[in-house]
RNA sequence: GCGGGCGCUGAGCACUGGGGAGCUCAGCAGGCUGUAAACCUGCCGCCUCGCGCUGUGGUGGUUCGACUCCACCCGUCCGCA
């Protein structure tokens, strides 16, 4: 995938930086751990700083230094996490600001203009998703006509050249609305597509039926297909057996600050008493600045003393993880050898619940032999 | 020696003449998927896990009823001598 700051490898995985930064890093732990297109959010940088204020200070990548691909949310997400602090019309969303209750509208039009203020290298059109579970066939049906009409406006409104739109497919969980959906947000001239609405609190084998419904109808279609708000790794490779090239979740630094580390056999807890008198590295072998140098036992405890560098290192970590393994992913690809990859990770899913993230905890998983996967 | 404060839980602390295992921290686990998340939830006296048992320093007293009020003692802290 090309765009003005860099060519993104696919399959590949964007970190959030929600506030213009993935939080505890600095672009420097980012190139480190091998981010090459990160995704930051719409909303929350036009209520603070504000999208004029960073455009006038030269725009998001030289206000954050990153000078990689930038894809921005549209806000659309907030709709749904902020969902008793805003109210939705046919014209756009009125938020209340969750940082001072102040009221703040959205509309397509105004989405994509605080983008390209941002300057990102992708955009992305206001959309409402629906969760999965919490709504109505015809709710979905409802949303999902909505966020067509907001595609179209946010087209309308487009104006950057040098900043590629995407289109937000949704559907819910209901084959035929999915499918519909698909075809029209597909048949409208996006640079990519994006599949919303899931990586909720639908299962794996739903979610796979969805995306069995959205990828074949885009076949012969050349557009990234990017699902939105997806990042445990079983769940990743799921995804990308099922054709999708793009990701992004806050969920790998998201559970490292709060003390999980993903290994191959499994999640580790550092908060746990019993890493702290573990001299051995989180993960023996991997690259990261955290196992380079550190053993769980420090890790342990710098989490126990709240202490700011475990939340540097074990997102450093987690990061490195996720993005060697869809690196991983991508070299089976390039090597025929996908599928094995596939059914060698799928044997490892813990049975005790497979709609988890595949990964089990090494305490009851010591005496079983490892698959190994490991990147870069 | 005199005066005063405080005594239950790993620590700190609250409330209370009638039903007390209440809060914070620490501790022990679990959760987190387009970030209101360095967050949230559960447990945290004992057991046989049931709305079970025990528990407010000690001894007396007042009261229908005392963790609560009174007296003395013990411990501890502060002030004065």
């Amino acid at each position: 995938m090309e765009t003005p700051h860099g060519v993104v490898e696919t399959p590949q995985f964007m970190p959030v930086g929600t506030n213009a930064t993935v939080k505890a890093l600095d672009p420097e732990d980012l190139r480190e751990v091998g981010a090459t297109i990160i995704l930051s959010n719409t909303y929350h940088l036009a209520l603070r700083p504000g999208h004029e204020r960073i455009a006038r200070l030269g725009g998001l990548h030289r206000f954050m230094a990153w000078d990689r691909p930038i894809l921005t949310d549209s806000g659309g997400f907030q709709v749904v996490s902020l969902g008793d602090l805003r109210e939705i019309d046919d014209d756009g969303v009125t938020f209340r600001s969750h940082l001072d209750g102040s009221v703040q509208r959205f509309t397509p039009e105004h989405a994509i203009g605080v983008q390209e203020a941002l300057g990102s290298d992708i955009a992305v059109c206001l959309d409402q998703p629906v969760p999965p579970h919490a709504s109505t066939r015809a709710a979905v049906a409802d949303a999902t006509a909505r966020t067509h009409r907001w595609a179209e406006r946010c087209l309308e409104a487009h104006r950057r050249p040098d900043q590629a739109l995407f289109g937000i497919i949704q559907g819910g969980l209901e084959p035929d609305l999915r499918a519909a959906s698909t075809a029209a947000i597909a048949g409208l001239p996006f640079d990519g597509l994006c599949i919303g609405g899931l990586a909720g609190d639908e299962t794996a084998a739903q979610r796979r039926a969805a995306l069995d419904v959205v990828v074949p109808l885009l076949a012969d279609d050349p557009r990234p297909r990017y699902l939105m708000g997806l990042g445990s790794p079983m769940d990743l490779l799921d995804a990308v057996d099922a054709g999708v090239d793009l990701f992004d979740s806050v969920l790998p630094a998201r559970v490292a600050r709060n003390g999980t580390l993903w290994v191959p056999e499994g999640k580790l807890n550092l908060r746990n008493a019993r890493f702290l008198d573990d001299p051995s590295p989180v993960q023996e072998g991997c690259r990261c600045r955290l196992c380079r140098t550190f053993s769980r036992a420090y890790l342990a405890h710098l989490f126990r003393a709240n202490e700011l560098l475990a939340y540097r290192l074990a997102t450093c970590h987690n990061l490195t993880f996720t993005l060697d393994f869809m690196a991983t992913a991508r070299s089976a690809i390039a090597a025929g050898t996908f599928p094995q990859l596939v059914r060698e990770q799928r044997a490892r899913r813990t049975p005790i619940d497979p709609a988890n993230d595949g990964l089990r905890d090494i305490r009851a998983d010591t005496d079983v032999p490892q698959a190994g996967v490991k990147g870069g």
